[in-house]
RNA sequence: GCUGGGUUCGUAUAACGGUUAGUACUCAAGAUUCUCAAUCUUGCAAUAGGAGUUCGAUUCUCCUACCCAGUACCA
């Protein structure tokens, strides 16, 4: 029988989530969620001196905010997972709470003779360091040097014996072996080959915190956890071979997951990685949702500057993955459905913010207008303006007190949402549909409020405010445009005029659809303010 | 430097040895309209370079160039 599924994503909380992290999770959720499988949560916080207060809360409510929900890990549905239970046989999930786990392992690899105690100093290692980029060398603590340093192959048993008694600064390093060619395979890129000979004895356990590193902590829970596929960032790639021979070296060869390394979200302009710099300079967020750090420093989120969690999804799922034909609107149980890793692009993926708009107004005209009402009640109310009533109320308007009915701001979504890529910038289009100007745009003023103009406009005004048919938008424009034609008056210069006096400015909504809404009164009002300006 | 990975229009990508190298975003032009936006139409624009394999290479192999990552008692 096939395995069950079980990926993992497992972030380190130094800091927060970042869009390319997010990238990661969704990927690993989506291979699990097509095969049935466990979508794990699993917290490396195996850096006591890197952890950032804050930023595992941070990881969970952006994955959330996403709806990359885990189904297994340190948070289930908002549920912290602390210990182990019949339910949870893997938990905690966070590896310091694994702590006391890791040492036997480091040990028994050492008893076996893949690994060995190192009692260098730091202070000792940044001198040979030093040392060999002084002779334009790269110092490299593995085959070449190991015998000539202070570790337990070359100190007695009984010096070795007392120095683990004795002192805390020692570290447990993997033994690599020489000359050997470690044969791997990826999802994404294939087969890969490399030499051990270019490897180095990576410190799996450390005395001083006895904590074990990323190598150790992320090999021993994998296999504890059961994990199938480990879907992660390219930046591993480089330590495959080592996590292959610790796999080797445990005897868990015949469970060894499988491996799918991403490339890296790369900056928009220019070269490298995207960081939070490009975002700061370019004017976009590289961060799930907005984040304070220690500092007091913010960092812009997608969340609040108004993108859709769908969208914000969407757009991340179609930077290195393509469905394999045109098609770029997916929702997330479609994107379950579609994903297939070896459509994932190997190389890395510029970023690009206009298209991560693009997603967004795409997503904003998809949306129900009743949802998008909702949505834009708050956007009102920063404005001033209050919503009355619920998606039962009548049409009304109170442009006075600053007051109308739900069913008055539905109609106003259903026409301007076709101008936005956010919900908020629905208001620009729709602020005079709520009030009155209170300024004018100086150069349109000075282009279309002119005698001639204003004396034909106040014409069109006074017919306007005695038609007698249904102020709507078809009749009004049908009586308006007829009006003007039959006194054959230039139909820009007087259009432009009333657009001026019942908006401020020479662009925007048809004059017809803001009489519609705005009504005879308030068409009157705003006039007589134009002209009293004048 | 060394090791590994990568390279199709500006960007994201399609084309699993045979296409006028397709699509989307961006940009430009036109149509439409009372303006702006939207919409529609059209256009600009790519196989990094060089060898080889083949009747035929975007696709396979090698070399070069460039880019990325790793090279920590960080993940």
């Amino acid at each position: 029988m096939e395995k069950r599924t079980r990926v993992r994503f497992a972030p380190s909380p130094t800091g927060p989530l970042h869009m390319g992290g997010v990238r990661t999770a969704l990927y690993n959720y989506l291979f699990a969620r097509q095969r049935g499988g466990d979508f794990i949560l699993r917290i490396e916080d195996t850096d006591s001196h890197r952890f950032v207060p804050g930023a595992e809360a941070y990881i969970i409510e952006a994955l959330k905010w996403c709806g990359i929900t885990p189904d297994e890990g340190v948070d289930e549905n908002g549920k912290v997972v602390e210990t182990a239970s019949e339910k949870h046989p893997h938990a905690p999930y966070r590896q310091s709470q694994r702590k006391g786990l890791y040492r036997q392992y480091a040990e028994q690899l050492v008893a076996n003779g893949y690994a060995y105690y190192a009692f260098d100093t730091p202070e000792e290692l940044e001198k040979a360091r030093a040392e060999a980029e002084k002779d334009g060398k790269t110092f490299i603590y593995g085959l070449p040097t190991r015998m000539g340093l202070r570790n337990s192959l070359t100190l007695s048993a009984e010096e070795t014996a007392r120095l683990i008694e004795e002192t805390t600064g020692w570290t447990i390093r993997f033994k690599m072996p020489a000359d050997t060619v470690v044969k791997m395979d990826d999802m994404i890129r294939g087969h890969i080959e490399v030499n051990t000979d270019t490897l180095d004895d990576k410190v799996l356990w450390k005395r001083s915190d006895e904590l074990p590193t990323y190598h150790l902590a992320n090999i021993v829970d994998d296999h504890l956890m059961e994990i199938t596929e480990v879907i992660r960032g390219e930046e591993w790639l480089p330590s495959l071979p080592l996590h292959y021979m610790l796999y080797k070296a445990f005897g868990w060869e015949d469970t060894m997951p499988r491996f799918a390394h991403l490339s890296l979200l790369l900056k928009p302009v220019g070269n490298g990685k995207l960081s939070k710099r490009d975002g700061d300079k370019l004017g976009f967020p590289v961060f799930p949702l907005k984040w304070t750090n220690p500092e007091g420093e913010v960092s812009r989120g997608y969340r609040e500057d108004g993108y859709f969690p769908e969208a914000f999804v969407n757009m991340l799922a179609m930077l290195g993955w393509n469905p394999g034909n045109d098609r770029e609107l997916f929702s997330m149980d479609e994107l379950v459905e579609a994903f297939s890793m070896d459509k994932v692009q190997k190389a890395g993926a510029k970023f690009n913010p206009e298209k991560a708009k693009w997603y967004n107004r795409e997503y904003l005209r998809m949306k129900d207008d009743a949802d998008l009402t909702e949505l834009f009640k708050p956007v009102l109310e920063a404005h001033g303006i209050s919503v009355t009533g619920g998606p039962q109320s009548p049409l009304s308007s109170d442009f006075e007190k600053g007051e109308f009915s739900w069913s008055y701001v539905k109609k106003v979504v259903k026409l301007v949402k076709e101008r936005a890529t956010f919900v908020q910038d629905m208001w620009t289009p729709a602020e005079s549909l709520f009030k009155a100007p209170v300024e004018y745009v100086e150069k349109d003023w000075a282009k279309f409020w002119t005698a001639e103009n204003a004396e034909m406009a106040g014409k069109a005004v006074d017919f306007l405010l005695a038609f007698n048919g249904p102020f709507e938008k078809e009749p009004v424009e049908t009586a308006l445009v007829g009006f003007i034609k039959d006194n054959e008056w230039p139909m820009g210069k007087v259009m432009n005029c009333l657009r001026l006096v019942l908006t401020g400015s020479a662009s925007g909504l048809g004059i017809a659809d803001i009489l519609s809404f705005i009504g005879k009164d308030e068409l009157k009002k705003r006039f007589a303010s134009a002209r009293a300006k004048a």
